[in-house]
DNA sequence: CGCCGCCTATGACGCGCGTCATAGTAGCGG
DNA sequence: CCGCTACTATGACGCGCGTCATAGGCGGCG
């Protein structure tokens, strides 16, 4: 969440991403992301000459990427790694900042996702691509713990799905009582699905 | 789905809630809704003199009715009511547009969520509003069904975060995958939480 | 120095938006 | 026939958008 990425480019997209997760993509003008990320406005013709899909679909790329990492960040602070674990620390990331911050942001991903699946091709396939992307960390985290693979997959895939539905509840409620909900109810169907010992 | 409501006023509003499945909010003119509607512009200010966010209000307000009223439907067409059924009921409906007209659209409330938790309030209130109406027959038929009450809320949570999650991922990725195995690995959780027969 | 890449600066263009102002029409009770 | 209310019609306004065109600075290398 660092302010500044090193170049300009990057906190181009950075803040393209932050902004897309506050107010969806056809809100977010391509001049409030350059105020945003305090970087030239003739630098926007010159890094992405492919225009606006260019620098959404680059953010809706980060986002994914972002994501990712974060689920091999959890693992790593996971003493003894389990489903329900892994899923509750997903969800811990959200009620931290809508505690903290406020709700004032969503998932950058569904946002381009309810905004630009149907106008705009390559951003679709831009957010499949960043929900195949988190996907697969956390479909290998299953496998690892000892979750048939192809169950790990179809797990994965609930786990992404209850989340990204549970935030949009929270955000419209103002409450983050559905994340917390779903962390629970989630929980044992996930550890269940463990049949061998690590 | 009928294509007119009986006043031009229904059908503004209902055609305003097609175009924000579609497009988001942000996308979706005035101009546009209608045309959509095949109704008056100059009736735009006599019907909805509170402008856009009015109409935006009043098309999420209808469609957490009409989910509201899916449930019944649902409800009523099952001979032997189980909470998995519901759910599975619940995904079919998505499951059976996407495979007939295709994944051009979303569910309007999150779309509405999405792009006006942020920048406006009455928006942010009407799709709480309508989540809120949406779950709450979801849970009176799961107590129906023999879930504790306490739990029947929950699960009603689960059931749309889960729902609305696999929403987004399916239409991202032109693939209605999601949606089925949601359905799948939700089922077993959902019927474990039946204590008493009915 | 001179030149040439990279990057930045800035103003203009055309468009579509939400909104408003003003006027017109239809039906109907008096 | 009048007048009133409900609805429709239409053009204008101001704004912000994405994009483009053009013109710089500017550091390094021959």
């Amino acid at each position: 969440m660092a302010d500044s990425g090193r170049g300009p480019r990057e906190r181009m997209v950075f803040s393209a991403a932050q902004l897309i997760r506050r107010g969806g993509v056809t809100a977010t003008s391509m001049r409030d992301v350059v105020a945003h990320a305090r970087a030239p406005r003739g630098s926007l013709q010159h890094y992405f000459p492919g225009g606006k899909d260019q620098l959404v679909n680059e953010a809706v790329d980060w986002a994914g990427r972002y994501a990712a990492k974060r689920i091999a960040r959890f693992l790593g602070e996971m003493p003894e790694p389990s489903p329900s674990g892994l899923f509750a620390a997903m969800v811990r990331q959200w009620t931290d900042e809508y505690e903290t911050v406020g709700f004032a942001s969503g998932c950058p991903v569904a946002a381009a996702t309810a905004d630009c699946a149907e106008s705009t091709e390559s951003t679709r396939t831009a957010a499949a691509a960043a929900f195949a992307c988190w996907r697969r960390p956390v479909a290998e985290a299953l496998t690892e713990m000892g979750v048939p693979s192809q169950r790990a997959e179809s797990l994965a895939t609930l786990m992404i799905s209850t989340l990204e539905g549970a935030i949009l509840m929270a955000r419209a409620e103002r409450d983050a009582g559905a994340l917390t909900t779903v962390a629970r109810e989630l929980a044992p169907v996930l550890d269940g699905a463990v049949t061998r010992r690590r």
